[in-house]
DNA sequence: AAATCGCGGGAAATCGATTACCGACACGCT
DNA sequence: AGCGTGTCGGTAATCGATTTCCCGCGATTT
């Protein structure tokens, strides 16, 4: 565990020279430099990054602080987020909050702690706490949702018109009694495509009834009970609108267990795109978000606000879903 | 962005006082110790991670350096890693090694500098660098994989034993033509399995026809390809055991492609439990890893040998795969 | 030849916490 | 009364880098 100081010994020179040497600040003669390029070598000597980003006042690192891992869709934005801050020499601390208002709380004070120079966040409430953050200045950007407190850089879809787009395509298929399986309540996008499913019925010329929608955690078992409700209603839905992927694995499955058929008995329009879309039959119909598309660019506002330190105003950036039509939603 | 010094002059202590106030190492008067306590919210202190740890030499990081976080089975494995380590107090780093080498070096190099507690790797190869880690004695647990070079702990699973039961299951139903979409050479599981379905085939007094095999990447593309390679020969295989679940994606794309139907036409075994396994139909007869509990497991071994910090010999875990049979391998 | 300038490199301050060390004071025991 | 004993809190060293400040030396200018 070699310091600075050892490399200077050994290589007769001072700290200062050799930490000029390494970080090419400043010119150092090249027999010096070459003297501390072999001692480092020879004594396997690592830079002490804490000790550089204390007196630096910086890290290289941003977090990602997301609701969940599993969810293909937030992976896809990490891994969107990941390229671009890779490439710009960053690197990204992945945190999983697990819809846990207190979990994300827990890394979002990790995250002040270790002064991350900034941080993307899916904030699991409109009003998630992020004080230790803001009181550092240290910027965040927010991805999938939105936040009432911080005026922070924003990238969203535009979850309301997509949902509305769907509730047409459903009704113009000619469903009669379309659902919804929402998420639950104080996450805006889940809110926002509630608020979609309702303007699409609104304009088609549908009434609102409270027993076709169930609110449950955006997850597979969330989406199977509530589906397992809704089917069994005495009224029952003909077609549903999922919120997201994981979701609409639970709904297939709760139809499955009923011998009901996707389609033919059940339209299915499901938020999030997903490999398995197109293996099942028929096809599911999807709501494409561009989830690495939104990671690359929450990174890169985030990287620009870091390297600038200035206070720009905030901004929303909203990127447009795409309603793909295949066999889940056409009878 | 106050620090330790300004609430010790506002509440009138010295910094000792207000660094024992709040980690209670040892007693203070309960006067001062309410006074800290005002100071702290007033200024809206957080301490400084950087610095602490820099003093204390430890942090409660820890890093988890996978392949692929698109692949369920790995974000499976960080979620496990993620509850155990955060029940400890620690917090996961979550980097995309993306199977290639370089970037894996460079995350590496990264834990190594930022003095980090331990590292979780699922090597890209099995010779790959960890000596910035072992230089600082910086436990490493690797996780799915094997590791030539270092000495330290491994949690795997039998794949070799798992893919020869596959191949037995296949041969049992009447496929005469198994072949195989393998992973990568110098990927261990890849290789591992590989040598499980030559064991297979061996046991069932199959021959080995090198046609029907095709190496590619652990991914959806990966799969396409091979499967596309295969089934296009004049002599096709007549099964396929699949080694990972993205894989399963494109092999079954490329079989709906060509009008073939898995099971009767093709049977298909593959890797990794998936949650659209039994979505599709006929449903996916799969090799199930317990992903979660290596994450866990491995995150357990990681914390226990930083706690110590002794030098307990090596340990390797061999957890047991589990085939359940489903509709994709029968005819 | 004297004065100025530029530049490379060393000594020491600095980042912000933790902690070893020591002094002061109270208490109890012989 | 005198003397340990123990507790509490302040001073200052420490972690390992970066960076400021300054000095000395050689080159350029007048």
């Amino acid at each position: 565990m070699a310091t600075i100081s050892d490399v200077a010994a050994l290589a007769g020179v001072s700290t200062a020279t050799v930490s000029r040497a390494l970080n090419g600040k400043s010119t150092v003669d090249p027999v010096l430099a070459e003297r501390v390029a072999r001692a480092v070598t020879e004594l396997g000597y690592t830079p002490n990054g804490l000790a550089r980003s204390l007196r630096r006042r910086e890290t290289a690192v941003l977090a990602l602080i997301i609701s969940d891992v599993e969810n293909p869709f937030f992976t896809a934005i990490a891994r969107g987020a990941e390229d671009t801050a890779q490439a710009a020499g960053f690197s990204v601390m992945l945190c999983n909050s697990d819809e846990n208002a207190a979990k994300e709380h827990r890394y979002v004070e990790v995250a002040a702690q270790e002064r991350l120079a900034g941080v993307i966040l899916s904030p699991t409430t409109g009003d998630s706490d992020v004080r230790p953050l803001t009181a550092h200045r240290t910027p965040i950007v927010t991805v999938d949702r939105r936040l009432g407190s911080a005026d922070c850089d924003a990238v969203l879809v535009n979850s309301r018109a997509a949902a509305c787009e769907a509730v047409l395509h459903l009704a113009a298929q000619g469903y009669e009694r379309i659902g919804c399986v929402a998420g639950p309540p104080g996450i805006t996008t889940a809110d926002d495509r509630l608020d979609g499913y309702r303007d699409g019925l609104r304009t088609a010329g549908r009434k609102y009834f409270a027993n076709l929608v169930h609110r449950c955690e955006f997850r597979d078992i969330g989406g199977h009970e509530a589906a397992t409700r809704l089917l069994t209603d005495p009224e029952p839905p003909d077609a549903l609108l999922v919120s997201s992927s994981p979701m609409s694995v639970g709904v297939l499955r709760a139809m499955a267990e009923r011998g009901l058929r996707s389609g033919r008995d059940v339209g299915i329009v499901s938020f999030d795109e997903a490999p398995w879309a197109t293996l099942i039959s028929p096809a599911l119909t999807v709501v494409a978000q561009p989830a690495h598309a939104m990671g690359q660019l929450a990174a890169r506002l985030l990287l620009d606000r870091i390297g600038e330190r200035g206070a720009r105003p905030a901004t929303t950036t909203t990127l447009s879903a795409q309603l793909i039509v295949r066999g889940s939603s056409t009878r």
